[in-house]
DNA sequence: AGCAGGACAGAATCTTATTCGGTCCCATTG
DNA sequence: CAATGGGACCGAATAAGATTCTGTCCTGCT
């Protein structure tokens, strides 16, 4: 994250925010599509959304792959305490996290805990390995709470 | 969801799982470089990405946006208990809810709360009048409770 | 009014997606 | 055991889309 204050919202126009709509519902809408829907020429769309890259308002193009089809059916948030005396050690340590293979998401949060983990597993019983061997067994976690995740859905 | 057992795993080979191992990470890798990642012919490719797609395995692909960026640049997650005596009215307003712009996710749990909501707004007034106006203020909610998030960063 | 900078459009080019016909492999059947 | 049917795959041809480039227009400044 680069500290360019409220993201400069001056320099997205109304055009920019359309094509942020349109992507974010189409990734893969064509470049041809997005420039007739928004009202500009091909090429400049592509300029456009190149930009957009480069000034991180896009962060990247990814499928949406169900867990549940990739042998993944389990799926959990974890709420995790870190003891209060390694707070200083949390981004090193979620980083890691971020690295196992279960881990789809890190919200760091305010609150009565530090971070979420959105996990999706094979079978309870590698959830139960991730929290006892990469949380609870870590002498940096205060505890952790683990809500099983039923139904996930985008929101619009 | 339909309720095809564990996703039968048994319809997706290898290949396919590299398929959308690739796509998860970059969704615009062209179809061309696809194929050949993963050892197969172009058209091969298409094919296949095309009934993963049908099976639901891919549920679409979408530009990984900065909400920072379209004006909302306050993240968090609420979490929310419906009252006892309302719970078969869940699916209904989660419903509802999914279609308020700020919501990104909304994820049904186990545990003190039925669901979390994930959302992003221009400030926080807006963050309190979802929470006054759209949970607490229905005769649904039990209560809310809501965590602002520093920072979101993707698995992997 | 003249000038510089930036953004845009349109045409040309090149890359990529998609379709189509035919081949190979495997399992089933006579 | 050979013939048959089905499915998946490949490669070439075609269609579609991406990308580049050049010239124009508009805007803001002097």
């Amino acid at each position: 994250m680069t500290p360019d204050t409220p993201k400069d919202l001056r320099a997205l126009d109304p055009i920019d925010l359309d094509l942020l709509a349109l992507l974010e519902v189409d990734g893969r809408m064509p470049n041809n599509a997005l420039a007739e829907r928004v009202g500009i020429a091909p090429s400049t769309c592509l300029t456009r959304i190149r930009r957009l890259r480069e000034l991180g308002a896009i962060r990247g193009f990814h499928a949406d792959v169900d867990p549940a089809w990739i042998g993944r059916p389990i799926q959990a948030m974890i709420a995790v305490r870190i003891r209060s005396d390694a707070r200083d050690a949390i981004g090193k340590f979620a980083e890691s996290l971020a690295g196992i293979p279960a881990v789809r998401d890190v919200y760091f949060v305010s609150g009565s805990y530090d971070f979420l983990l959105h996990v999706a597993t094979a079978d309870v019983g590698d959830l139960r390995t991730i929290i006892t061997e990469r949380l609870s067994g870590t002498h940096l976690v205060a505890g952790t709470e683990t809500h099983l995740i039923f139904e996930h859905r985008r929101g619009n």
